[in-house]
DNA sequence: AGCGATCTACTACAGTCGTAGTACGACAGC
DNA sequence: GCTGTCGTACTACGACTGTAGTAGATCGCT
């Protein structure tokens, strides 16, 4: 089963993503115009946009009336894991800690923050929102 | 001055730029025999590939008789840099931490190692600012 | 000197991306 | 009912990518 084993999207596309993701079904005129507001983006550049992601199976488009709905197929999860593996794969030879290490040396991360993720994330284990 | 705001680089690119980084100046034979030993490609291929970062400006080109050697312009560190903000910035919106956590909660690497790892960085320590 | 092996330079081509215009159908207001 | 507006569909186009073939220069060997 399953599909979803290489998504990768471009920063524009995780934009639109991003819209659909927080305001689930959304048409597109309500995605243009906040690419509008943005990134001064024309509304048919979202709609070419939107079209292509739905041909690509990223996400879903219904109609009603004359307007077209769009709902993302793939949940931002999804996006970040298959991204965050790429990434770590062709740039860290596969090795995530050495990822976190980069986070640390580059100081995008305080080390103490590690030990509150850690925390964080052990007592607050299930997670789930 | 200053260059390299945003070296983003394909997977495939990254392998490339792997070898001159390993290697240091290497011929266009070199890096298509290990390209094509990897992945199968022709070595016009990677000669290719290699012209347009020269292009682009990621690697310098240096002629010796008919063969042409490749060094990286860029280092390992600041791809990453560059790439790591990247996506942080469009998945995480801009939070480091985050990613960090996702990659705790995706198993991609164990509590235990943030500690392991902030242990390692803080006797090490490099910490520059 | 000629031939084959090398190597680079140039060209090609399909796919994706960013960006948007134009054409055309539908709806709402006058 | 006609006209402007809104929305989608189709087309365009240049850049970049992955992939490689062909042409042409060269070098070494017999």
């Amino acid at each position: 089963m399953g599909e979803s084993p290489n998504i990768s999207l471009s920063e524009l596309q995780i934009a639109l993503m991003r819209v659909l993701w927080a305001r689930g079904e959304t048409s597109t005129a309500e995605v243009a115009s906040i690419m509008a507001q943005d990134r001064g983006l024309a509304h048919t550049t979202v709609a070419t946009l939107l079209t292509r992601l739905e041909k690509r199976g990223v996400v879903a488009q219904r109609r009603d009336g004359r307007q077209l709905l769009y709902r993302a197929l793939v949940e931002e999860s999804a996006v970040r894991r298959s991204m965050v593996a790429d990434l770590i794969g062709s740039l860290f030879s596969g090795d995530a800690n050495a990822l976190v290490a980069h986070l640390v040396e580059e100081s995008e991360i305080a080390p103490d923050d590690l030990a509150r993720i850690r925390h964080r994330l052990a007592q607050g284990d299930g997670d789930e929102r």
